[in-house]
DNA sequence: TCTGTAGTGCTACTTACCGTAGCGGATAGT
DNA sequence: ACTATCCGCTACGGTAAGTAGCACTACAGA
């Protein structure tokens, strides 16, 4: 389908918003945790699918799959609105902060607080 | 069913590229501005999908449909952004940001600039 | 030791969307 | 009236995602 956000279905976001929040988890604790009522083969038929795709790892403990996410969400929110950049906007990053500003998903003076925050931080980390 | 979504095809994302390059446009002239050699029914049946999806208008010229931007692409691609904060990290724009930065796709140091300029954009225009 | 059970892999059905296109009907120009 | 255009409608095949069943294995308890 090429899902311009994530190439992630809506259940499989859900799955990972909820490795994402509580740190490693097995099948059954995702399926426990999830709004609707799922079968457990479901449930790991999804986390499967998300590892095939990258989004999540397991490590086995007893016999009992433990998934932990394998990037953050910050850098997989990235990597999509980079794709976003690049598909829609020929990789103007610039086009897309105006369309945000203009739009109102953001503010430009919080942008510019945010801009003042982030290159401090890193500056301080190098 | 006229649900506004953000999810575009690979062919739909090439057409509405083709519509906001070159404004207006008919379905033939869509045509024969397509690398491939599609067959007009396709073509047009993919702006009809871009209508249905809010992506593009029509207006009417002699018996022939001319198809126009609904929305400009950073106003998409914002609306895009804006889903992907609100889906994978709960609204913070800051996190979306700071994963770019630390993902190397945008230079903090450039990321200044850009709210700088915008802000004084902003700041004329007002 | 035998057996139940938890957990796994594999396969499969269903639905929705998209790429692709054919066809019939209307309309304007010659 | 004939033909070239352009439109609407319908459709078929592929693929991804939601959902689930089933057979197999390994460990725990009787």
């Amino acid at each position: 389908m090429m899902e311009i956000s994530t190439d992630l279905g809506g259940l499989e976001r859900e799955v990972m918003q909820l490795v994402w929040a509580s740190g490693p988890l097995t099948a059954d604790t995702v399926r426990e945790r999830l709004p609707r009522r799922l079968k457990e083969s479901t449930v790991r038929t999804v986390l499967k699918r998300l590892e095939d795709k990258g989004f999540v790892t397991h490590s086995v403990r007893g016999r009992t799959y433990v998934f932990a996410a394998a990037e953050s969400r910050g850098e997989v929110a990235a990597r999509a609105v980079r794709r976003i950049i690049d598909w829609m906007c020929n990789g103007s990053v610039e086009e897309v902060l105006v369309g945000m500003v203009d739009s109102a998903v953001l503010d430009s003076a919080q942008l510019q607080r945010l801009a003042e925050k982030i290159a401090k931080a890193k500056q301080r980390r190098a």
